[in-house]
DNA sequence: CATGAATGAGAGTTCATTCAT
DNA sequence: GATGAATGAACTCTCATTCAT
């Protein structure tokens, strides 16, 4: 209930060493949880406590459950969005640049996968909170359709479907990600699975 | 998804030949349900009201909620598994086996995907609930990789790891089966769908 | 569900080898669940289960589980009544009879204590039933009055209250038979007991 | 049984003086509706009845009907004991005392019998609890018992076994709480009965 | 800003009881 | 005699949300 210290906010805001604002800890809190447990068995409660404040609190920065899961996903789905862009946009082969991308997604610990949560809250959220969580989802996929599309113009690639290539490169990565029932993954690191994951792409996609 | 074949009644008629028994009308309204709202979402209230009866009559068939989406969850598999099974055992090149049980699985409307459910439930089912349903998965996708060894022994195919191949192969017809957020899919008719997945899988797996 | 072995009746009806009256095994059941736990946290499954039967079983042979529970009570008491009354009919000083009461009662494993079961069962029978159960309670202390009433009518002790004089037997019966919290007794034997509470007694209601 | 002393308020109060606190509130509805009625039979719905507030208020205050419960009775417990100690401090010879603390509780409502309530509720509380409600109910003997223990130093009465006299006593003064079956008790008044009552257990432990 | 208190609306689960067979 | 199936009513407990402070 006291994890987080009270700063005066002196110099430049953005800078490590200080305490975030309280939003961020609720939207924080909110990710792992969610995540971990999906919307319907986390309760406010619960992102209150892992946050260290009261219920009341959370209900101060958000106006209902629902909208700080919005919240929640948009956040997550632009930071992903923006690691994709940031990683793609270094001037390397595609073929490089996506292995870099698999490797690391491979690495983090949270999915892309939106259909699950999708079904679960979809009768709690209102119809423009799940449009704008859609929204959100489509704009992660069109970083890299977009890189695609520009590897196409530029030759180095032939011109694809790229939303229907977006969605397939991304449904083979979550494979990479899969653990079988005794716990363990197809391949043994993260490099042989993106390896044989975009072999598989590249060859589906760009072999004749 | 034809979740049951009536009238094939060649033996003695379990009951009186009238109707299901309670416990399948059950187990259909939740499937039903489950596959539509996730697991926290349905109450045993709603599932009963679906199914015509109440709550005690439930409660009479199953032990507790968990255990009644775990029977769904093996019980659906298991279906799935098996007309898997069938549309691969016929005699025909495995490229339009293949072929069939894609054009099969992008006209069923329950997706294959476990892992959402998963998540949703995990913290409300027993471990040994979960292995069951863990071990329904896996056997589902066994049907397939069955079929990549023995196609792989007959040299139909080059040999490869037929586990990953299988995970791959349904992850890419769950692309097929992706709404965009305007309502439409990628391509127009489950034919043009299945080719081009299929002309995906091919090529990436087999292809040089 | 099939602990009892159906028997053709031949000849003497008291003996032991045989069957008991299915009705007769569920009052013994529910004797030792009702005075495990009381009334209502013992549910009528409950009461076959321990009896190898069906809910449906019982209730063909009890109308409610009230009336189960009266029937208990009621049956429990003359039991207890009979051996009292058995014991104190003996040729011997009343010292030493009720001696032998107090041992046998030490010894039993119920207590003779309505009070609880009356407060917890009271709403949910019938005044009928109430009546019933302290009728025969009240028969049952009776069966200690009616000998302090002879007594006093031989001389060999001065006329007391002799319904007072029998609940406050019993009352330091029950003393006897209480465990403290580290599960001991306050006396070692039951020997000593019964001196102790017989010694408290006597003086206390005979002593000059 | 004047659960309550309100008005002393002599030092600062601790709410602004107007009602008692929501969560004596609930002990007190609990305390007279479990006594009643048992703690099976009585729901938290009830309470919250009783008490005037919502069921979700009580939950609010007590994590579950067994904690409200064992608090209940611990706090009972407590009162009780209190005021066997106020009486039996005061500079009078221990018979009247004792003959004090017998009428105030001839006058109480509520008996002091655990036996009944532990039998009802034991598989629905956890060892703790039981625990708890074992402790306070020893230490409420122990206040009689210490009385004993130290008339007996004083050389007032001889010296007994002061946990068996403290037990036997309390159970002579419950049979004088007695109601037969006609509604009727064994003396007409409180203080007929005390003195009957200590007279036998004067007698019984302090008769040569 | 932040919180303690309060609640309405459910959710999962149990159970005494009935009834057709 | 005995039972499998079915149910209405109740019960314990949870939770998103509100509000006064």
């Amino acid at each position: 209930m006291a994890e987080q210290k009270q700063g005066r906010t002196l110099g430049r805001p953005k800078s490590k060493g200080k305490t975030l604002p309280t939003r961020d800890v609720i939207l924080q809190a909110a990710t792992r949880l969610f995540f971990e447990n999906g919307f319907q068995k986390v309760s406010v409660d619960d992102i209150a406590s892992e946050a260290g404040m009261t219920k009341a609190t959370v209900y101060y920065y958000f106006d209902t459950k629902a909208e700080l899961f919005k919240e929640t996903i948009v956040s997550l789905m632009g930071r992903i969005r923006e690691r994709i862009i940031q990683i793609l946009s270094i001037d390397k082969p595609l073929y490089e640049r996506l292995f870099d991308v698999t490797i690391a997604h491979l690495q983090a610990t949270t999915s892309f996968d939106l259909d699950g949560f999708m079904r679960e809250s979809r009768s709690s959220l209102s119809d423009e909170q799940i449009q704008a969580m859609k929204i959100a989802e489509e704009k992660m996929y069109s970083s890299i359709e977009d890189a695609f599309i520009a590897a196409g113009k530029a030759k180095e690639i032939p011109s694809i479907n790229a939303k229907f290539a977006a969605h397939s490169y991304i449904a083979l990565v979550k494979v990479g990600n899969y653990k079988q029932s005794d716990g363990t993954r197809f391949f043994a690191t993260a490099e042989e699975t993106a390896t044989n994951i975009l072999n598989v792409f590249w060859k589906g996609f760009f072999g004749k």
